[in-house]
DNA sequence: TGCGAGTAAGTAAGTATTTACTTACAATGG
DNA sequence: CCATTGTAAGTAAATACTTACTTACTCGCA
């Protein structure tokens, strides 16, 4: 097998292995065996186990970046379309756990175990997402469409509902709920946008 | 030092050590090094690194378990007081990560690694308090006091909410926000029961 | 075309260290 | 006095990483 061949499928096995078993709960021997390779190669390839938890972070940033989600939220930012625009950025995270389960709990070992690439990607999704999304909400309570509370409140809650979600049905594999990704959502929008307390009792009922 | 108390003391230095490491990445050498004592001690009182992560699962649970908060949360809900309700889960969640982050990434760790005994724990969890919760949101939408959705959701939603934040907080020690975390959980509240769509805006405005 | 040299891919069998866990034995105190 | 608490010094296996060597393939050149 080609060099560069051989080195994708190392870091692919080293991914899937990685995301089971943590860093430090997968030996080099696992990752060569299940290449089906011995464990000089890996070495060869990448100088430390390290080097390769690091090629892989690169690796899985460049496959996992190529996406036309940060395009589609800033154009709905731009609509000024609140309901479209956290309904999307709800899709996407699950979407993300859906299709890489993998990512999802490589950067949950990372974040645990102290890598501070995975702080990096945190801060980096956190600027990149977080920073134009905060702007946007604060803009749009000025204009009196959103109601005025903290922003980084609003995304969290965005955030946290897509999250919960997913880590209970991806992440876990506990799911309890015979609703589809698209229902749930749904129900996390109509919450978001409208809240749980009805029209009737809008008024008159409070501690 | 007496044997109930070194066992107690080796339970609390592992805890640290395996909430900050995880299983895999925590040496019986470095447990006993931080308890000042040798190793042997530690195979004195467990038989293996498994019965010691056990008895730490056990241990946690009962100083974790003697908590008033699910009575707490009984209580409101016997006074169908909806929003009382969801800030009281909040603050249950949030007040968790702080006292307890251990504990925390201890679960997280646990349910990454694969062992069963973390998932033995969600599953706890999400029967002692879910179930209730699931019951009593599906009766207070009958009642019409609820919006009608699913009631699954709304609880992801909940929890989803307070863990994002704690989390963020307590787990990845990024805090943004100057916000407090009765704040957040106030602006949580808010949004949970009216939504972020402002009354004026409430009708007419859509895509 | 044929062929030998150079290079990249691969392996088998190491090394030194670390790992979970053990054994034999000393101190201590009720 | 003897059970309990402790240690020092192990063991066998596993770990990350290395070394010495073989195979296979490419490419310039006669």
């Amino acid at each position: 097998m080609a060099g560069e061949d051989r080195r994708r499928q190392l870091l692919e096995v080293a991914i899937d292995l990685f995301s089971k078993n943590g860093f430090g709960g997968t030996t080099t021997r696992e990752i060569a065996h299940a290449a089906g390779v011995t464990e000089a190669i890996i070495f060869r390839h990448f100088a430390t186990k390290q080097d390769l938890y690091a090629a892989i972070l690169d690796h899985i940033r460049i496959t996992v970046g190529t996406d036309r989600w940060p395009v589609e939220v800033q154009a709905l930012m731009d609509r000024n379309d609140d309901e479209g625009l956290f309904r999307r950025i709800m899709a996407g995270i699950v979407q993300m756990h859906r299709t890489q389960p993998r990512f999802e709990r490589l950067m949950l070992h990372a974040a645990l175990e102290g890598h501070e690439l995975a702080v990096m990607h945190h801060n980096r999704m956190m600027l990149a997402m977080g920073r134009p999304l905060l702007e946007y909400i604060e803009r749009r309570q000025r204009d009196g469409a959103l109601r005025g509370c903290d922003a980084m409140a609003v995304i969290l809650a965005v955030a946290g509902m897509a999250r919960a979600w997913a880590m209970q049905k991806y992440l876990y594999q506990i799911c309890e709920s015979p609703a589809s990704d698209e229902e749930t959502i749904e129900s996390f929008v109509r919450i978001l946008m409208n809240g749980l307390r009805t029209a009737t009792k809008q008024e008159g009922e409070d501690s």
